[in-house]
DNA sequence: CGCATACAATTTGTATACATAAGGTATGCA
DNA sequence: TGCATACCTTATGTATACAAATTGTATGCG
């Protein structure tokens, strides 16, 4: 059998978690997953473990694993706490940089506009994630590094959750989106920390701006509800 | 055998890295460890996983597991972070503790307190740890909780590195210290945001010229050197 | 004498069998 | 009929045996 079916075992369930194939809460059984990777409990069993530390999974004593809650007390949380380190993260990473570093985001941010151009919502999902989390690895903090993984799992999350691929509003979000990592590359390439740190506040706002759509949504027409109480009134 | 005989284990290994007892980078055979623990491979194995997710160790493929190094790479990453992390954990535990919570911290710093007056090093560094990861838990925000965590871990062992229980200067350094945990306390208590992120930068800067100390040390004095000079040129 | 290669010893990774605990179901009693 | 208790099923936790990989060592060749 192939060394590293562990490695792509993770890669897989992280992908599932993060494109929400596998719900918040849905409960996951070892001895299906091993039918279904082809392994043994005990390396699954670490490879639950490893999900745990990175956030993806709960586990519970002798009651298994679960895939993260993602809970609406958290979301106020979330939204406060995202724009700091996606701020500290950004003026890290374009402080810290390494050419090699910009050649991999480089290619990421391709197959990110090539997965947005063709309208493959779970790809440019995951390749939205990816950008960000090697922006991440650029930033060279390993204390920062955990809680901006964290912060990605559920943005990544939340952001499928309100997903609406045919909306024109969507299509134009998405266009900014990419243009922002593109500008976001340029600062960071520049080691230009102060143009970074912005980027990304402007970048988190675009996204807070369409997740809040559904936090808040907007209140219904007026001329709607005079129409609906008129009917009632006669 | 005991039940959580798995849970004693784990905590013993983070006290013991935690005070230097495993220094940074030792390596930590699998077949010694079940010895010690009295416990078998598996959940051996299970609890380096889980010390891995959290920090205190690092594992390599078929290379076993390792005590988490503390580069002086990363030390200036340390110093850059902490202040921010710390200061954003406070202000959120004021603003979200709840009054069960108030009652352990206190316990916690009671503790603390009896601890450095038994000049007790190790006990006072674990005591100091659980105050501020309590600190942690009370903010309630899953995201930055594991920052923290990090942080804590190569703090408590830099602290313990530089300590000298003789010096005059360092009794006076631990009692400000508790006097700064009693502030933290009462800012906390009183839903203060501001006054607690003051207390906790104030609480950082004492830290920080401690363990500045070390990396930046003074020169030696000048009349010294001056003495030696005319020793040579005679 | 130095280096490369092959082999052996040690250590990590995996599989399977067994122990244990939680949850559901059925049965008996009130 | 309702509830409690005992048992049974299922899934998780642990131990041990085995496989694979890495490292150190020794030997042979250049």
């Amino acid at each position: 059998m192939p060394v590293d079916r562990k490695t792509e075992c993770l890669e897989d369930l992280r992908r599932r978690i993060l494109t929400l194939d596998m719900p918040p809460g849905s409960a996951l059984e070892e001895t299906a997953l091993c039918a279904r990777y082809g392994m043994s409990r005990t390396p699954m069993r670490e490879i639950l473990q490893k999900l745990n530390g990175e956030g993806y999974v709960e586990l519970s004593q002798n009651r298994g694993a679960k895939v993260a809650s993602m809970d609406l007390g958290v979301m106020r949380v979330f939204f406060r706490t995202a724009p700091m380190i996606y701020a500290a993260i950004s003026r890290l990473a374009a402080e810290n940089r390494q050419s090699q570093d910009l050649a991999l985001l480089r290619d990421v941010q391709d197959d990110f506009r090539d997965a947005t151009n063709q309208s493959d919502t779970a790809k440019s999902a995951m390749l939205n994630h990816r950008f960000h989390l090697q922006i991440g690895y650029m930033a060279r903090n390993p204390y920062l590094l955990p809680s901006l993984e964290r912060m990605l799992i559920d943005h990544t999350r939340l952001s499928q959750t309100f997903y609406n691929p045919g909306s024109e509003d969507e299509r134009g979000r998405i266009a900014r989106a990419v243009d922002q990592h593109d500008a976001l590359i340029a600062a960071i390439e520049s080691c230009d920390g102060d143009a970074a740190t912005q980027l990304s506040v402007d970048h988190w706002e675009l996204s807070r701006d369409r997740l809040e759509q559904f936090v808040r949504p907007d209140p219904l027409p007026m001329d709607m509800l005079t129409k609906q109480d008129e009917t009632h009134a006669v």
